[in-house]
DNA sequence: ATCCTCCCCTAC
DNA sequence: TAAGGTAGGGGAGGAT
């Protein structure tokens, strides 16, 4: 259940503050001394992409006419001004507010606020936009809305009316009250009417509601009103959205951090870091006190029940016991009753008729008196008679996050809780602190500890780093040594790719056939696919969760819907290429849950979890390599490759152009190999290569690419052998072509292989062979193989030959560059012969290596900076994230030391760390936090 | 030794 | 009446 703290949102940062801030940036564009005119005065813009005028040029409009510029969208961002529209199915954008940047032109030239209706990029719109309410009553404006559309709360705040056509609007009177309806609250005029009702409360009234699973209004029903749910995805959510704010933010500054400096500044020298810790108290109830004034400093509980006489004699189910369930359910918890809360509540949340809705969130009056978030409300109720209960307000607690991300955003996108290092006194104030204070330590790992004798952080810091491990494993252990001492030497890291998704839902669930279960399956699993989809990645392996009444269990349970005392079952099934269909994923689905074989009226709870998340675009390229063979084929019928197309065609994209020939202070180390090389044989391969050099480019990593002949990786069995069984049985089916490429020349020389004797397909001799086993292509030196080499052989003289090798080769640059460690791994072999980049910064030389690299050179040659960024590489390839970065740390603190005045150095630095970022992106699917930093007041 | 799978625990 | 979700980390234990 949840924990004392709050759901999920202790860290976010306050309302008012956020509040405030618009108050001062709007304060900020008046007291602009080149300010001409109040033209824009109000009206917020976003650039989005290339425009004209450029987006520089409008931000010099807006400043100078009373506007404001965002450098990132924001919520209450009222126009974007874009040439085109964006992919508006990633992120669920608002296209009304999406406009041409000649709106503003025309605005200027004619000096007032044009309509900006005809601007608008995406002009298939309703006629009724979501609309600003004023307390205008809803008919009002019957004229223009025959609507089949509801305006939706939230975004009608950040909406402008836009029904008058004759009208100019007076967009910055509007958003005056715009920001006045956002600092208030959406519900201003409901509350005011209900605020002689005790309890505030409410349920969804409609009487066709859905009630169980088996309706299949219920599944959006339940998530709608799941808290939970919101919980969960919010803060999913929001960090997809820092992620964004994060790319679009780009190289631009952060606009109010000038100003911080400027206050830090006057204090002292400003390379000082800062960290802002924003803690979000009671966020549910905060949020729902914004319209309820008058509730403030009294007990307050967010939940779904009505409280107060209505919590203490609810309806209780006839099949329902509940002092049996009470039972059932303490005998099998037992051992969880270390969680006191836990505890309590099934002490005396089931009495007698007592409202089993769960509280949310309680303000710290309510927490006084012995009332935590996750209780049940009857229980609450007999600590607190007189607790004001107050309904859930979810788009609210959007709206409120939002606002504090994009506060934040003005100074920092390091947006990451992480503990303090030790600035001396953290032992001893630490010592007496609760465990269960630290991260990661819940209710169950400090009663583990307790029962070792270990009841806070000094009782920790006292034991050995042997002990922790003993007693809660090696990583847990070494984890709790190192935070009890305040110390958490782990990357930051962010943007990492998912690795599940799920839907779940235990509650509800009321089957009385199996039809409904099988629907309410099929929409669960198209909820979940959906999600798949979204986050682009497919799965591999589906697990269905299935909660089942126990047996001892009442056939009711206390709490109305709920899912009582169940067994758990968990039943996965491997899908043999990864997918995202939702076909697929229902098919599986359903046959997990028949073999199950549960009568339906038995469930409680079913959820749905996808693992082994591919990337959607890798996945398409392990497919490639079905349609690569299948070209093959095709290719017996065309032309021999001539053997100079062989060579290999160089591709060069380069950043590091050598013009400058600096001599590099590694030229006496062995030559780096090359390490990409670029064939074209394919067209189909040719033409998305294209797309690929072109995200190199962009990124201003791409090198020249060349590589000797003998790089080209080989395709033998053995690589055969290692693909992933089911492409490789498939490959098995169709022998045809395959047998060549599973059999080669077993004369070639091993120190130059692909040279001296490359691996050649024939393709005509395939026809004649005999089906293959799977042990068939395993290296093989049984006589019926040898003779067939040898028959391969004799026909190489007359036969057309295609290289397997270019394809491959071809194939493998094809890829995009986050699956080469992977798959790269299983087709290329590793050439011996050329010299691999020099491991000079593994162990503890590098200190010195790169002392005397900074302190030598007065700038850094490209070529040492692009050997530094090879060996960088291979350590993000090789998984020596925490050596990588101890290394970047030390080459900032060096250069930050010695070369404090030396932009080349800092640029070098900052290249280097970009490169690193992007490679993290691609190979582990996030970024990482350097905590250094190049403090240079010039470049940085 | 290393990997995989099935959980439990924790955070939000 | 009531909305008991979702994701990641990692330990235990078995397979290889």
């Amino acid at each position: 259940m949840t924990r004392d703290e709050d759901n999920g949102f202790s860290e976010w940062g306050g309302y008012f503050e956020a509040k405030k801030s618009k108050l001062e940036e709007q304060f900020a564009a008046a007291s602009d001394p080149f300010r001409k005119s109040d033209l824009f005065e109000g009206i917020s813009i976003f650039v989005n992409g290339r425009t004209d005028p450029s987006a520089d040029e409008l931000k010099r409009i807006m400043m100078v006419h009373g506007g404001t510029f965002h450098h990132y969208e924001r919520s209450h961002t009222t126009y974007i001004i874009a040439s085109v529209l964006p992919d508006v199915k990633v992120r669920n954008m608002n296209l009304s507010k999406f406009i041409s940047a000649k709106w503003v032109v025309d605005c200027l030239e004619k000096k007032k606020i044009v309509d900006y209706k005809p601007y608008l990029l995406y002009t298939n719109q309703k006629t009724s936009q979501p609309r600003l309410m004023f307390g205008k009553p809803k008919d009002n404006d019957a004229n223009d809305s025959k609507s089949d559309v509801e305006p939706p709360k939230d975004k009608a705040e950040m909406e402008v009316d836009s029904t008058n056509d004759e009208t100019q609007m007076e967009l910055g009177g509007i958003l005056k009250h715009l920001h006045q309806a956002v600092a208030t609250s959406p519900e201003k005029e409901d509350s005011a009417s209900e605020s002689k009702i005790t309890n505030l409360s409410t349920t969804s009234n409609n009487s066709t509601t859905a009630r169980t699973a088996a309706d299949p209004n219920f599944l959006s029903e339940f998530y709608k009103n799941s808290r939970l749910h919101h919980i969960a995805t919010l803060g999913t959510g929001f960090k997809q959205y820092v992620c964004r704010l994060r790319q679009k933010h780009g190289t631009q500054g952060f606009p109010n951090r000038e100003t911080l400096k400027y206050l830090a500044n006057s204090q002292q020298n400003g390379l000082a870091r800062y960290v802002m810790h924003i803690d979000m108290d009671c966020f549910f109830v905060s949020v729902g006190l914004r319209a309820r004034p008058e509730l403030r400093g009294l007990p307050i509980a967010v939940t779904h029940s009505k409280g107060g006489n209505a919590a203490t004699d609810v309806p209780v189910h006839p099949q329902a016991d509940r002092k049996a369930e009470l039972e059932l359910f303490a005998q099998r918890f037992e051992h969880h009753f270390h969680d006191g809360d836990k505890a309590e509540k099934v002490r005396s949340g089931f009495d007698k008729k007592m409202s089993l809705s769960e509280i949310a969130s309680c303000s710290y009056e309510a927490r006084e008196k012995g009332i935590r978030n996750g209780m049940f409300v009857g229980q609450a109720l007999k600590l607190c008679p007189e607790l004001k209960t107050i309904p859930y307000d979810f788009e609210g607690y959007k709206e409120v996050a939002f606002t504090l991300y994009d506060t934040v955003a003005q100074y920092t996108l390091n947006i990451e809780a992480f503990l303090l290092d030790s600035k001396n006194d953290i032992l001893a104030y630490l010592a007496p602190m609760s465990l269960d204070l630290l991260p990661g330590v819940g209710s169950s790992m400090s009663h583990k500890l307790k029962q070792a004798g270990l009841n806070n952080c000094g009782d920790v810091q006292k034991t050995t780093l042997w002990r922790l491990e003993r007693v809660l494993g090696k990583k847990l252990g070494q984890n709790l040594f190192q935070n009890c001492r305040g110390i958490d030497d782990r990357p930051l890291a962010y943007e990492q790719a998912r690795k599940t998704v799920s839907a779940e839902m235990n509650f509800g669930i009321r089957f009385t056939n199996s039809a409904e279960c099988e629907q309410f399956l099929c929409q669960l699993s198209d909820e979940v696919t959906k999600r798949l989809v979204e986050i682009k990645r497919k799965a591999r392996s589906v697990n269905l969760k299935i909660m089942v009444r126990a047996a001892e269990a009442p056939v009711e349970t206390s709490k109305y819907m709920g899912h009582g005392v169940c067994d758990t079952i968990n039943k996965s099934s491997l899908i043999k290429h990864a997918t995202d269909d939702v076909n697929v994923i229902t098919t599986v689905v359903l046959n997990l849950m028949r073999e199950a074989d549960i009568p339906p009226h038995e469930l409680r709870g079913i959820g749905i979890h996808l693992t082994r998340l591919e990337d959607a675009s890798a996945v398409r390229k392990e497919n490639i390599i079905k349609q690569m063979f299948g070209k093959m084929s095709e290719m017996k019928k065309d032309k021999p490759i001539p053997q100079e197309a062989v060579g290999g065609i160089a591709v060069s994209g380069a950043v590091g152009d050598d013009k400058v020939k600096k001599p590099s202070m590694f030229e006496n180390k062995p030559k780096p190999r090359e390490p990409r090389n670029v064939f074209s044989m394919l067209t189909a391969a040719a033409v998305s290569r294209k797309s690929v050099t072109e995200d190199r480019s962009q990124r201003g990593t791409a090198k020249p690419i060349t590589r000797p002949l003998s790089l080209v990786p080989k395709l033998d069995e053995d690589v055969l052998a290692q693909l992933p069984e089911d492409i490789r049985l498939e490959v098995i089916a169709n022998k045809e072509e395959h047998l060549c490429i599973a059999e080669y020349d077993g004369n070639r020389s091993p120190q130059y292989p692909a040279l001296q004797s490359p691996p050649l397909l024939n393709p005509s001799d395939s026809t004649n062979l005999s089906p293959l086993k799977a042990t068939d292509l395993k290296p093989s030196t049984s006589r019926a193989a040898v003779a067939r080499l040898q028959k391969r052989k004799e026909r190489k003289e007359q036969e057309h030959y295609i290289r397997s090798d270019h394809i491959v080769a071809d194939y493998i640059e094809d890829m995009p560059d986050f699956v080469h460690p992977h798959i790269l791994k299983l087709i290329s072999h590793p050439v011996t012969e050329v010299p691999e980049v020099p491991e000079l910064l593994m162990g503890d030389k590098y200190k010195d290596l790169l002392n005397t690299w900074v302190s030598r050179e007065e700038a850094p040659s490209p070529n040492d900076v692009d050997l530094f960024v090879k060996q960088v590489s291979r350590m993000i390839r090789n998984d020596q994230l925490d050596h990588m970065c101890d290394v970047m740390k030390y080459l900032c603190r060096i250069i930050n030391m010695k070369r404090s005045c030396s932009c080349c150095w800092h640029m070098a630095y900052k290249h280097i760390e970009e490169f690193i970022q992007e490679q993290m992106l691609t190979i582990e699917g996030y970024n990482l936090l350097f905590i250094e930093y190049i403090r240079c007041r010039k470049c940085s």
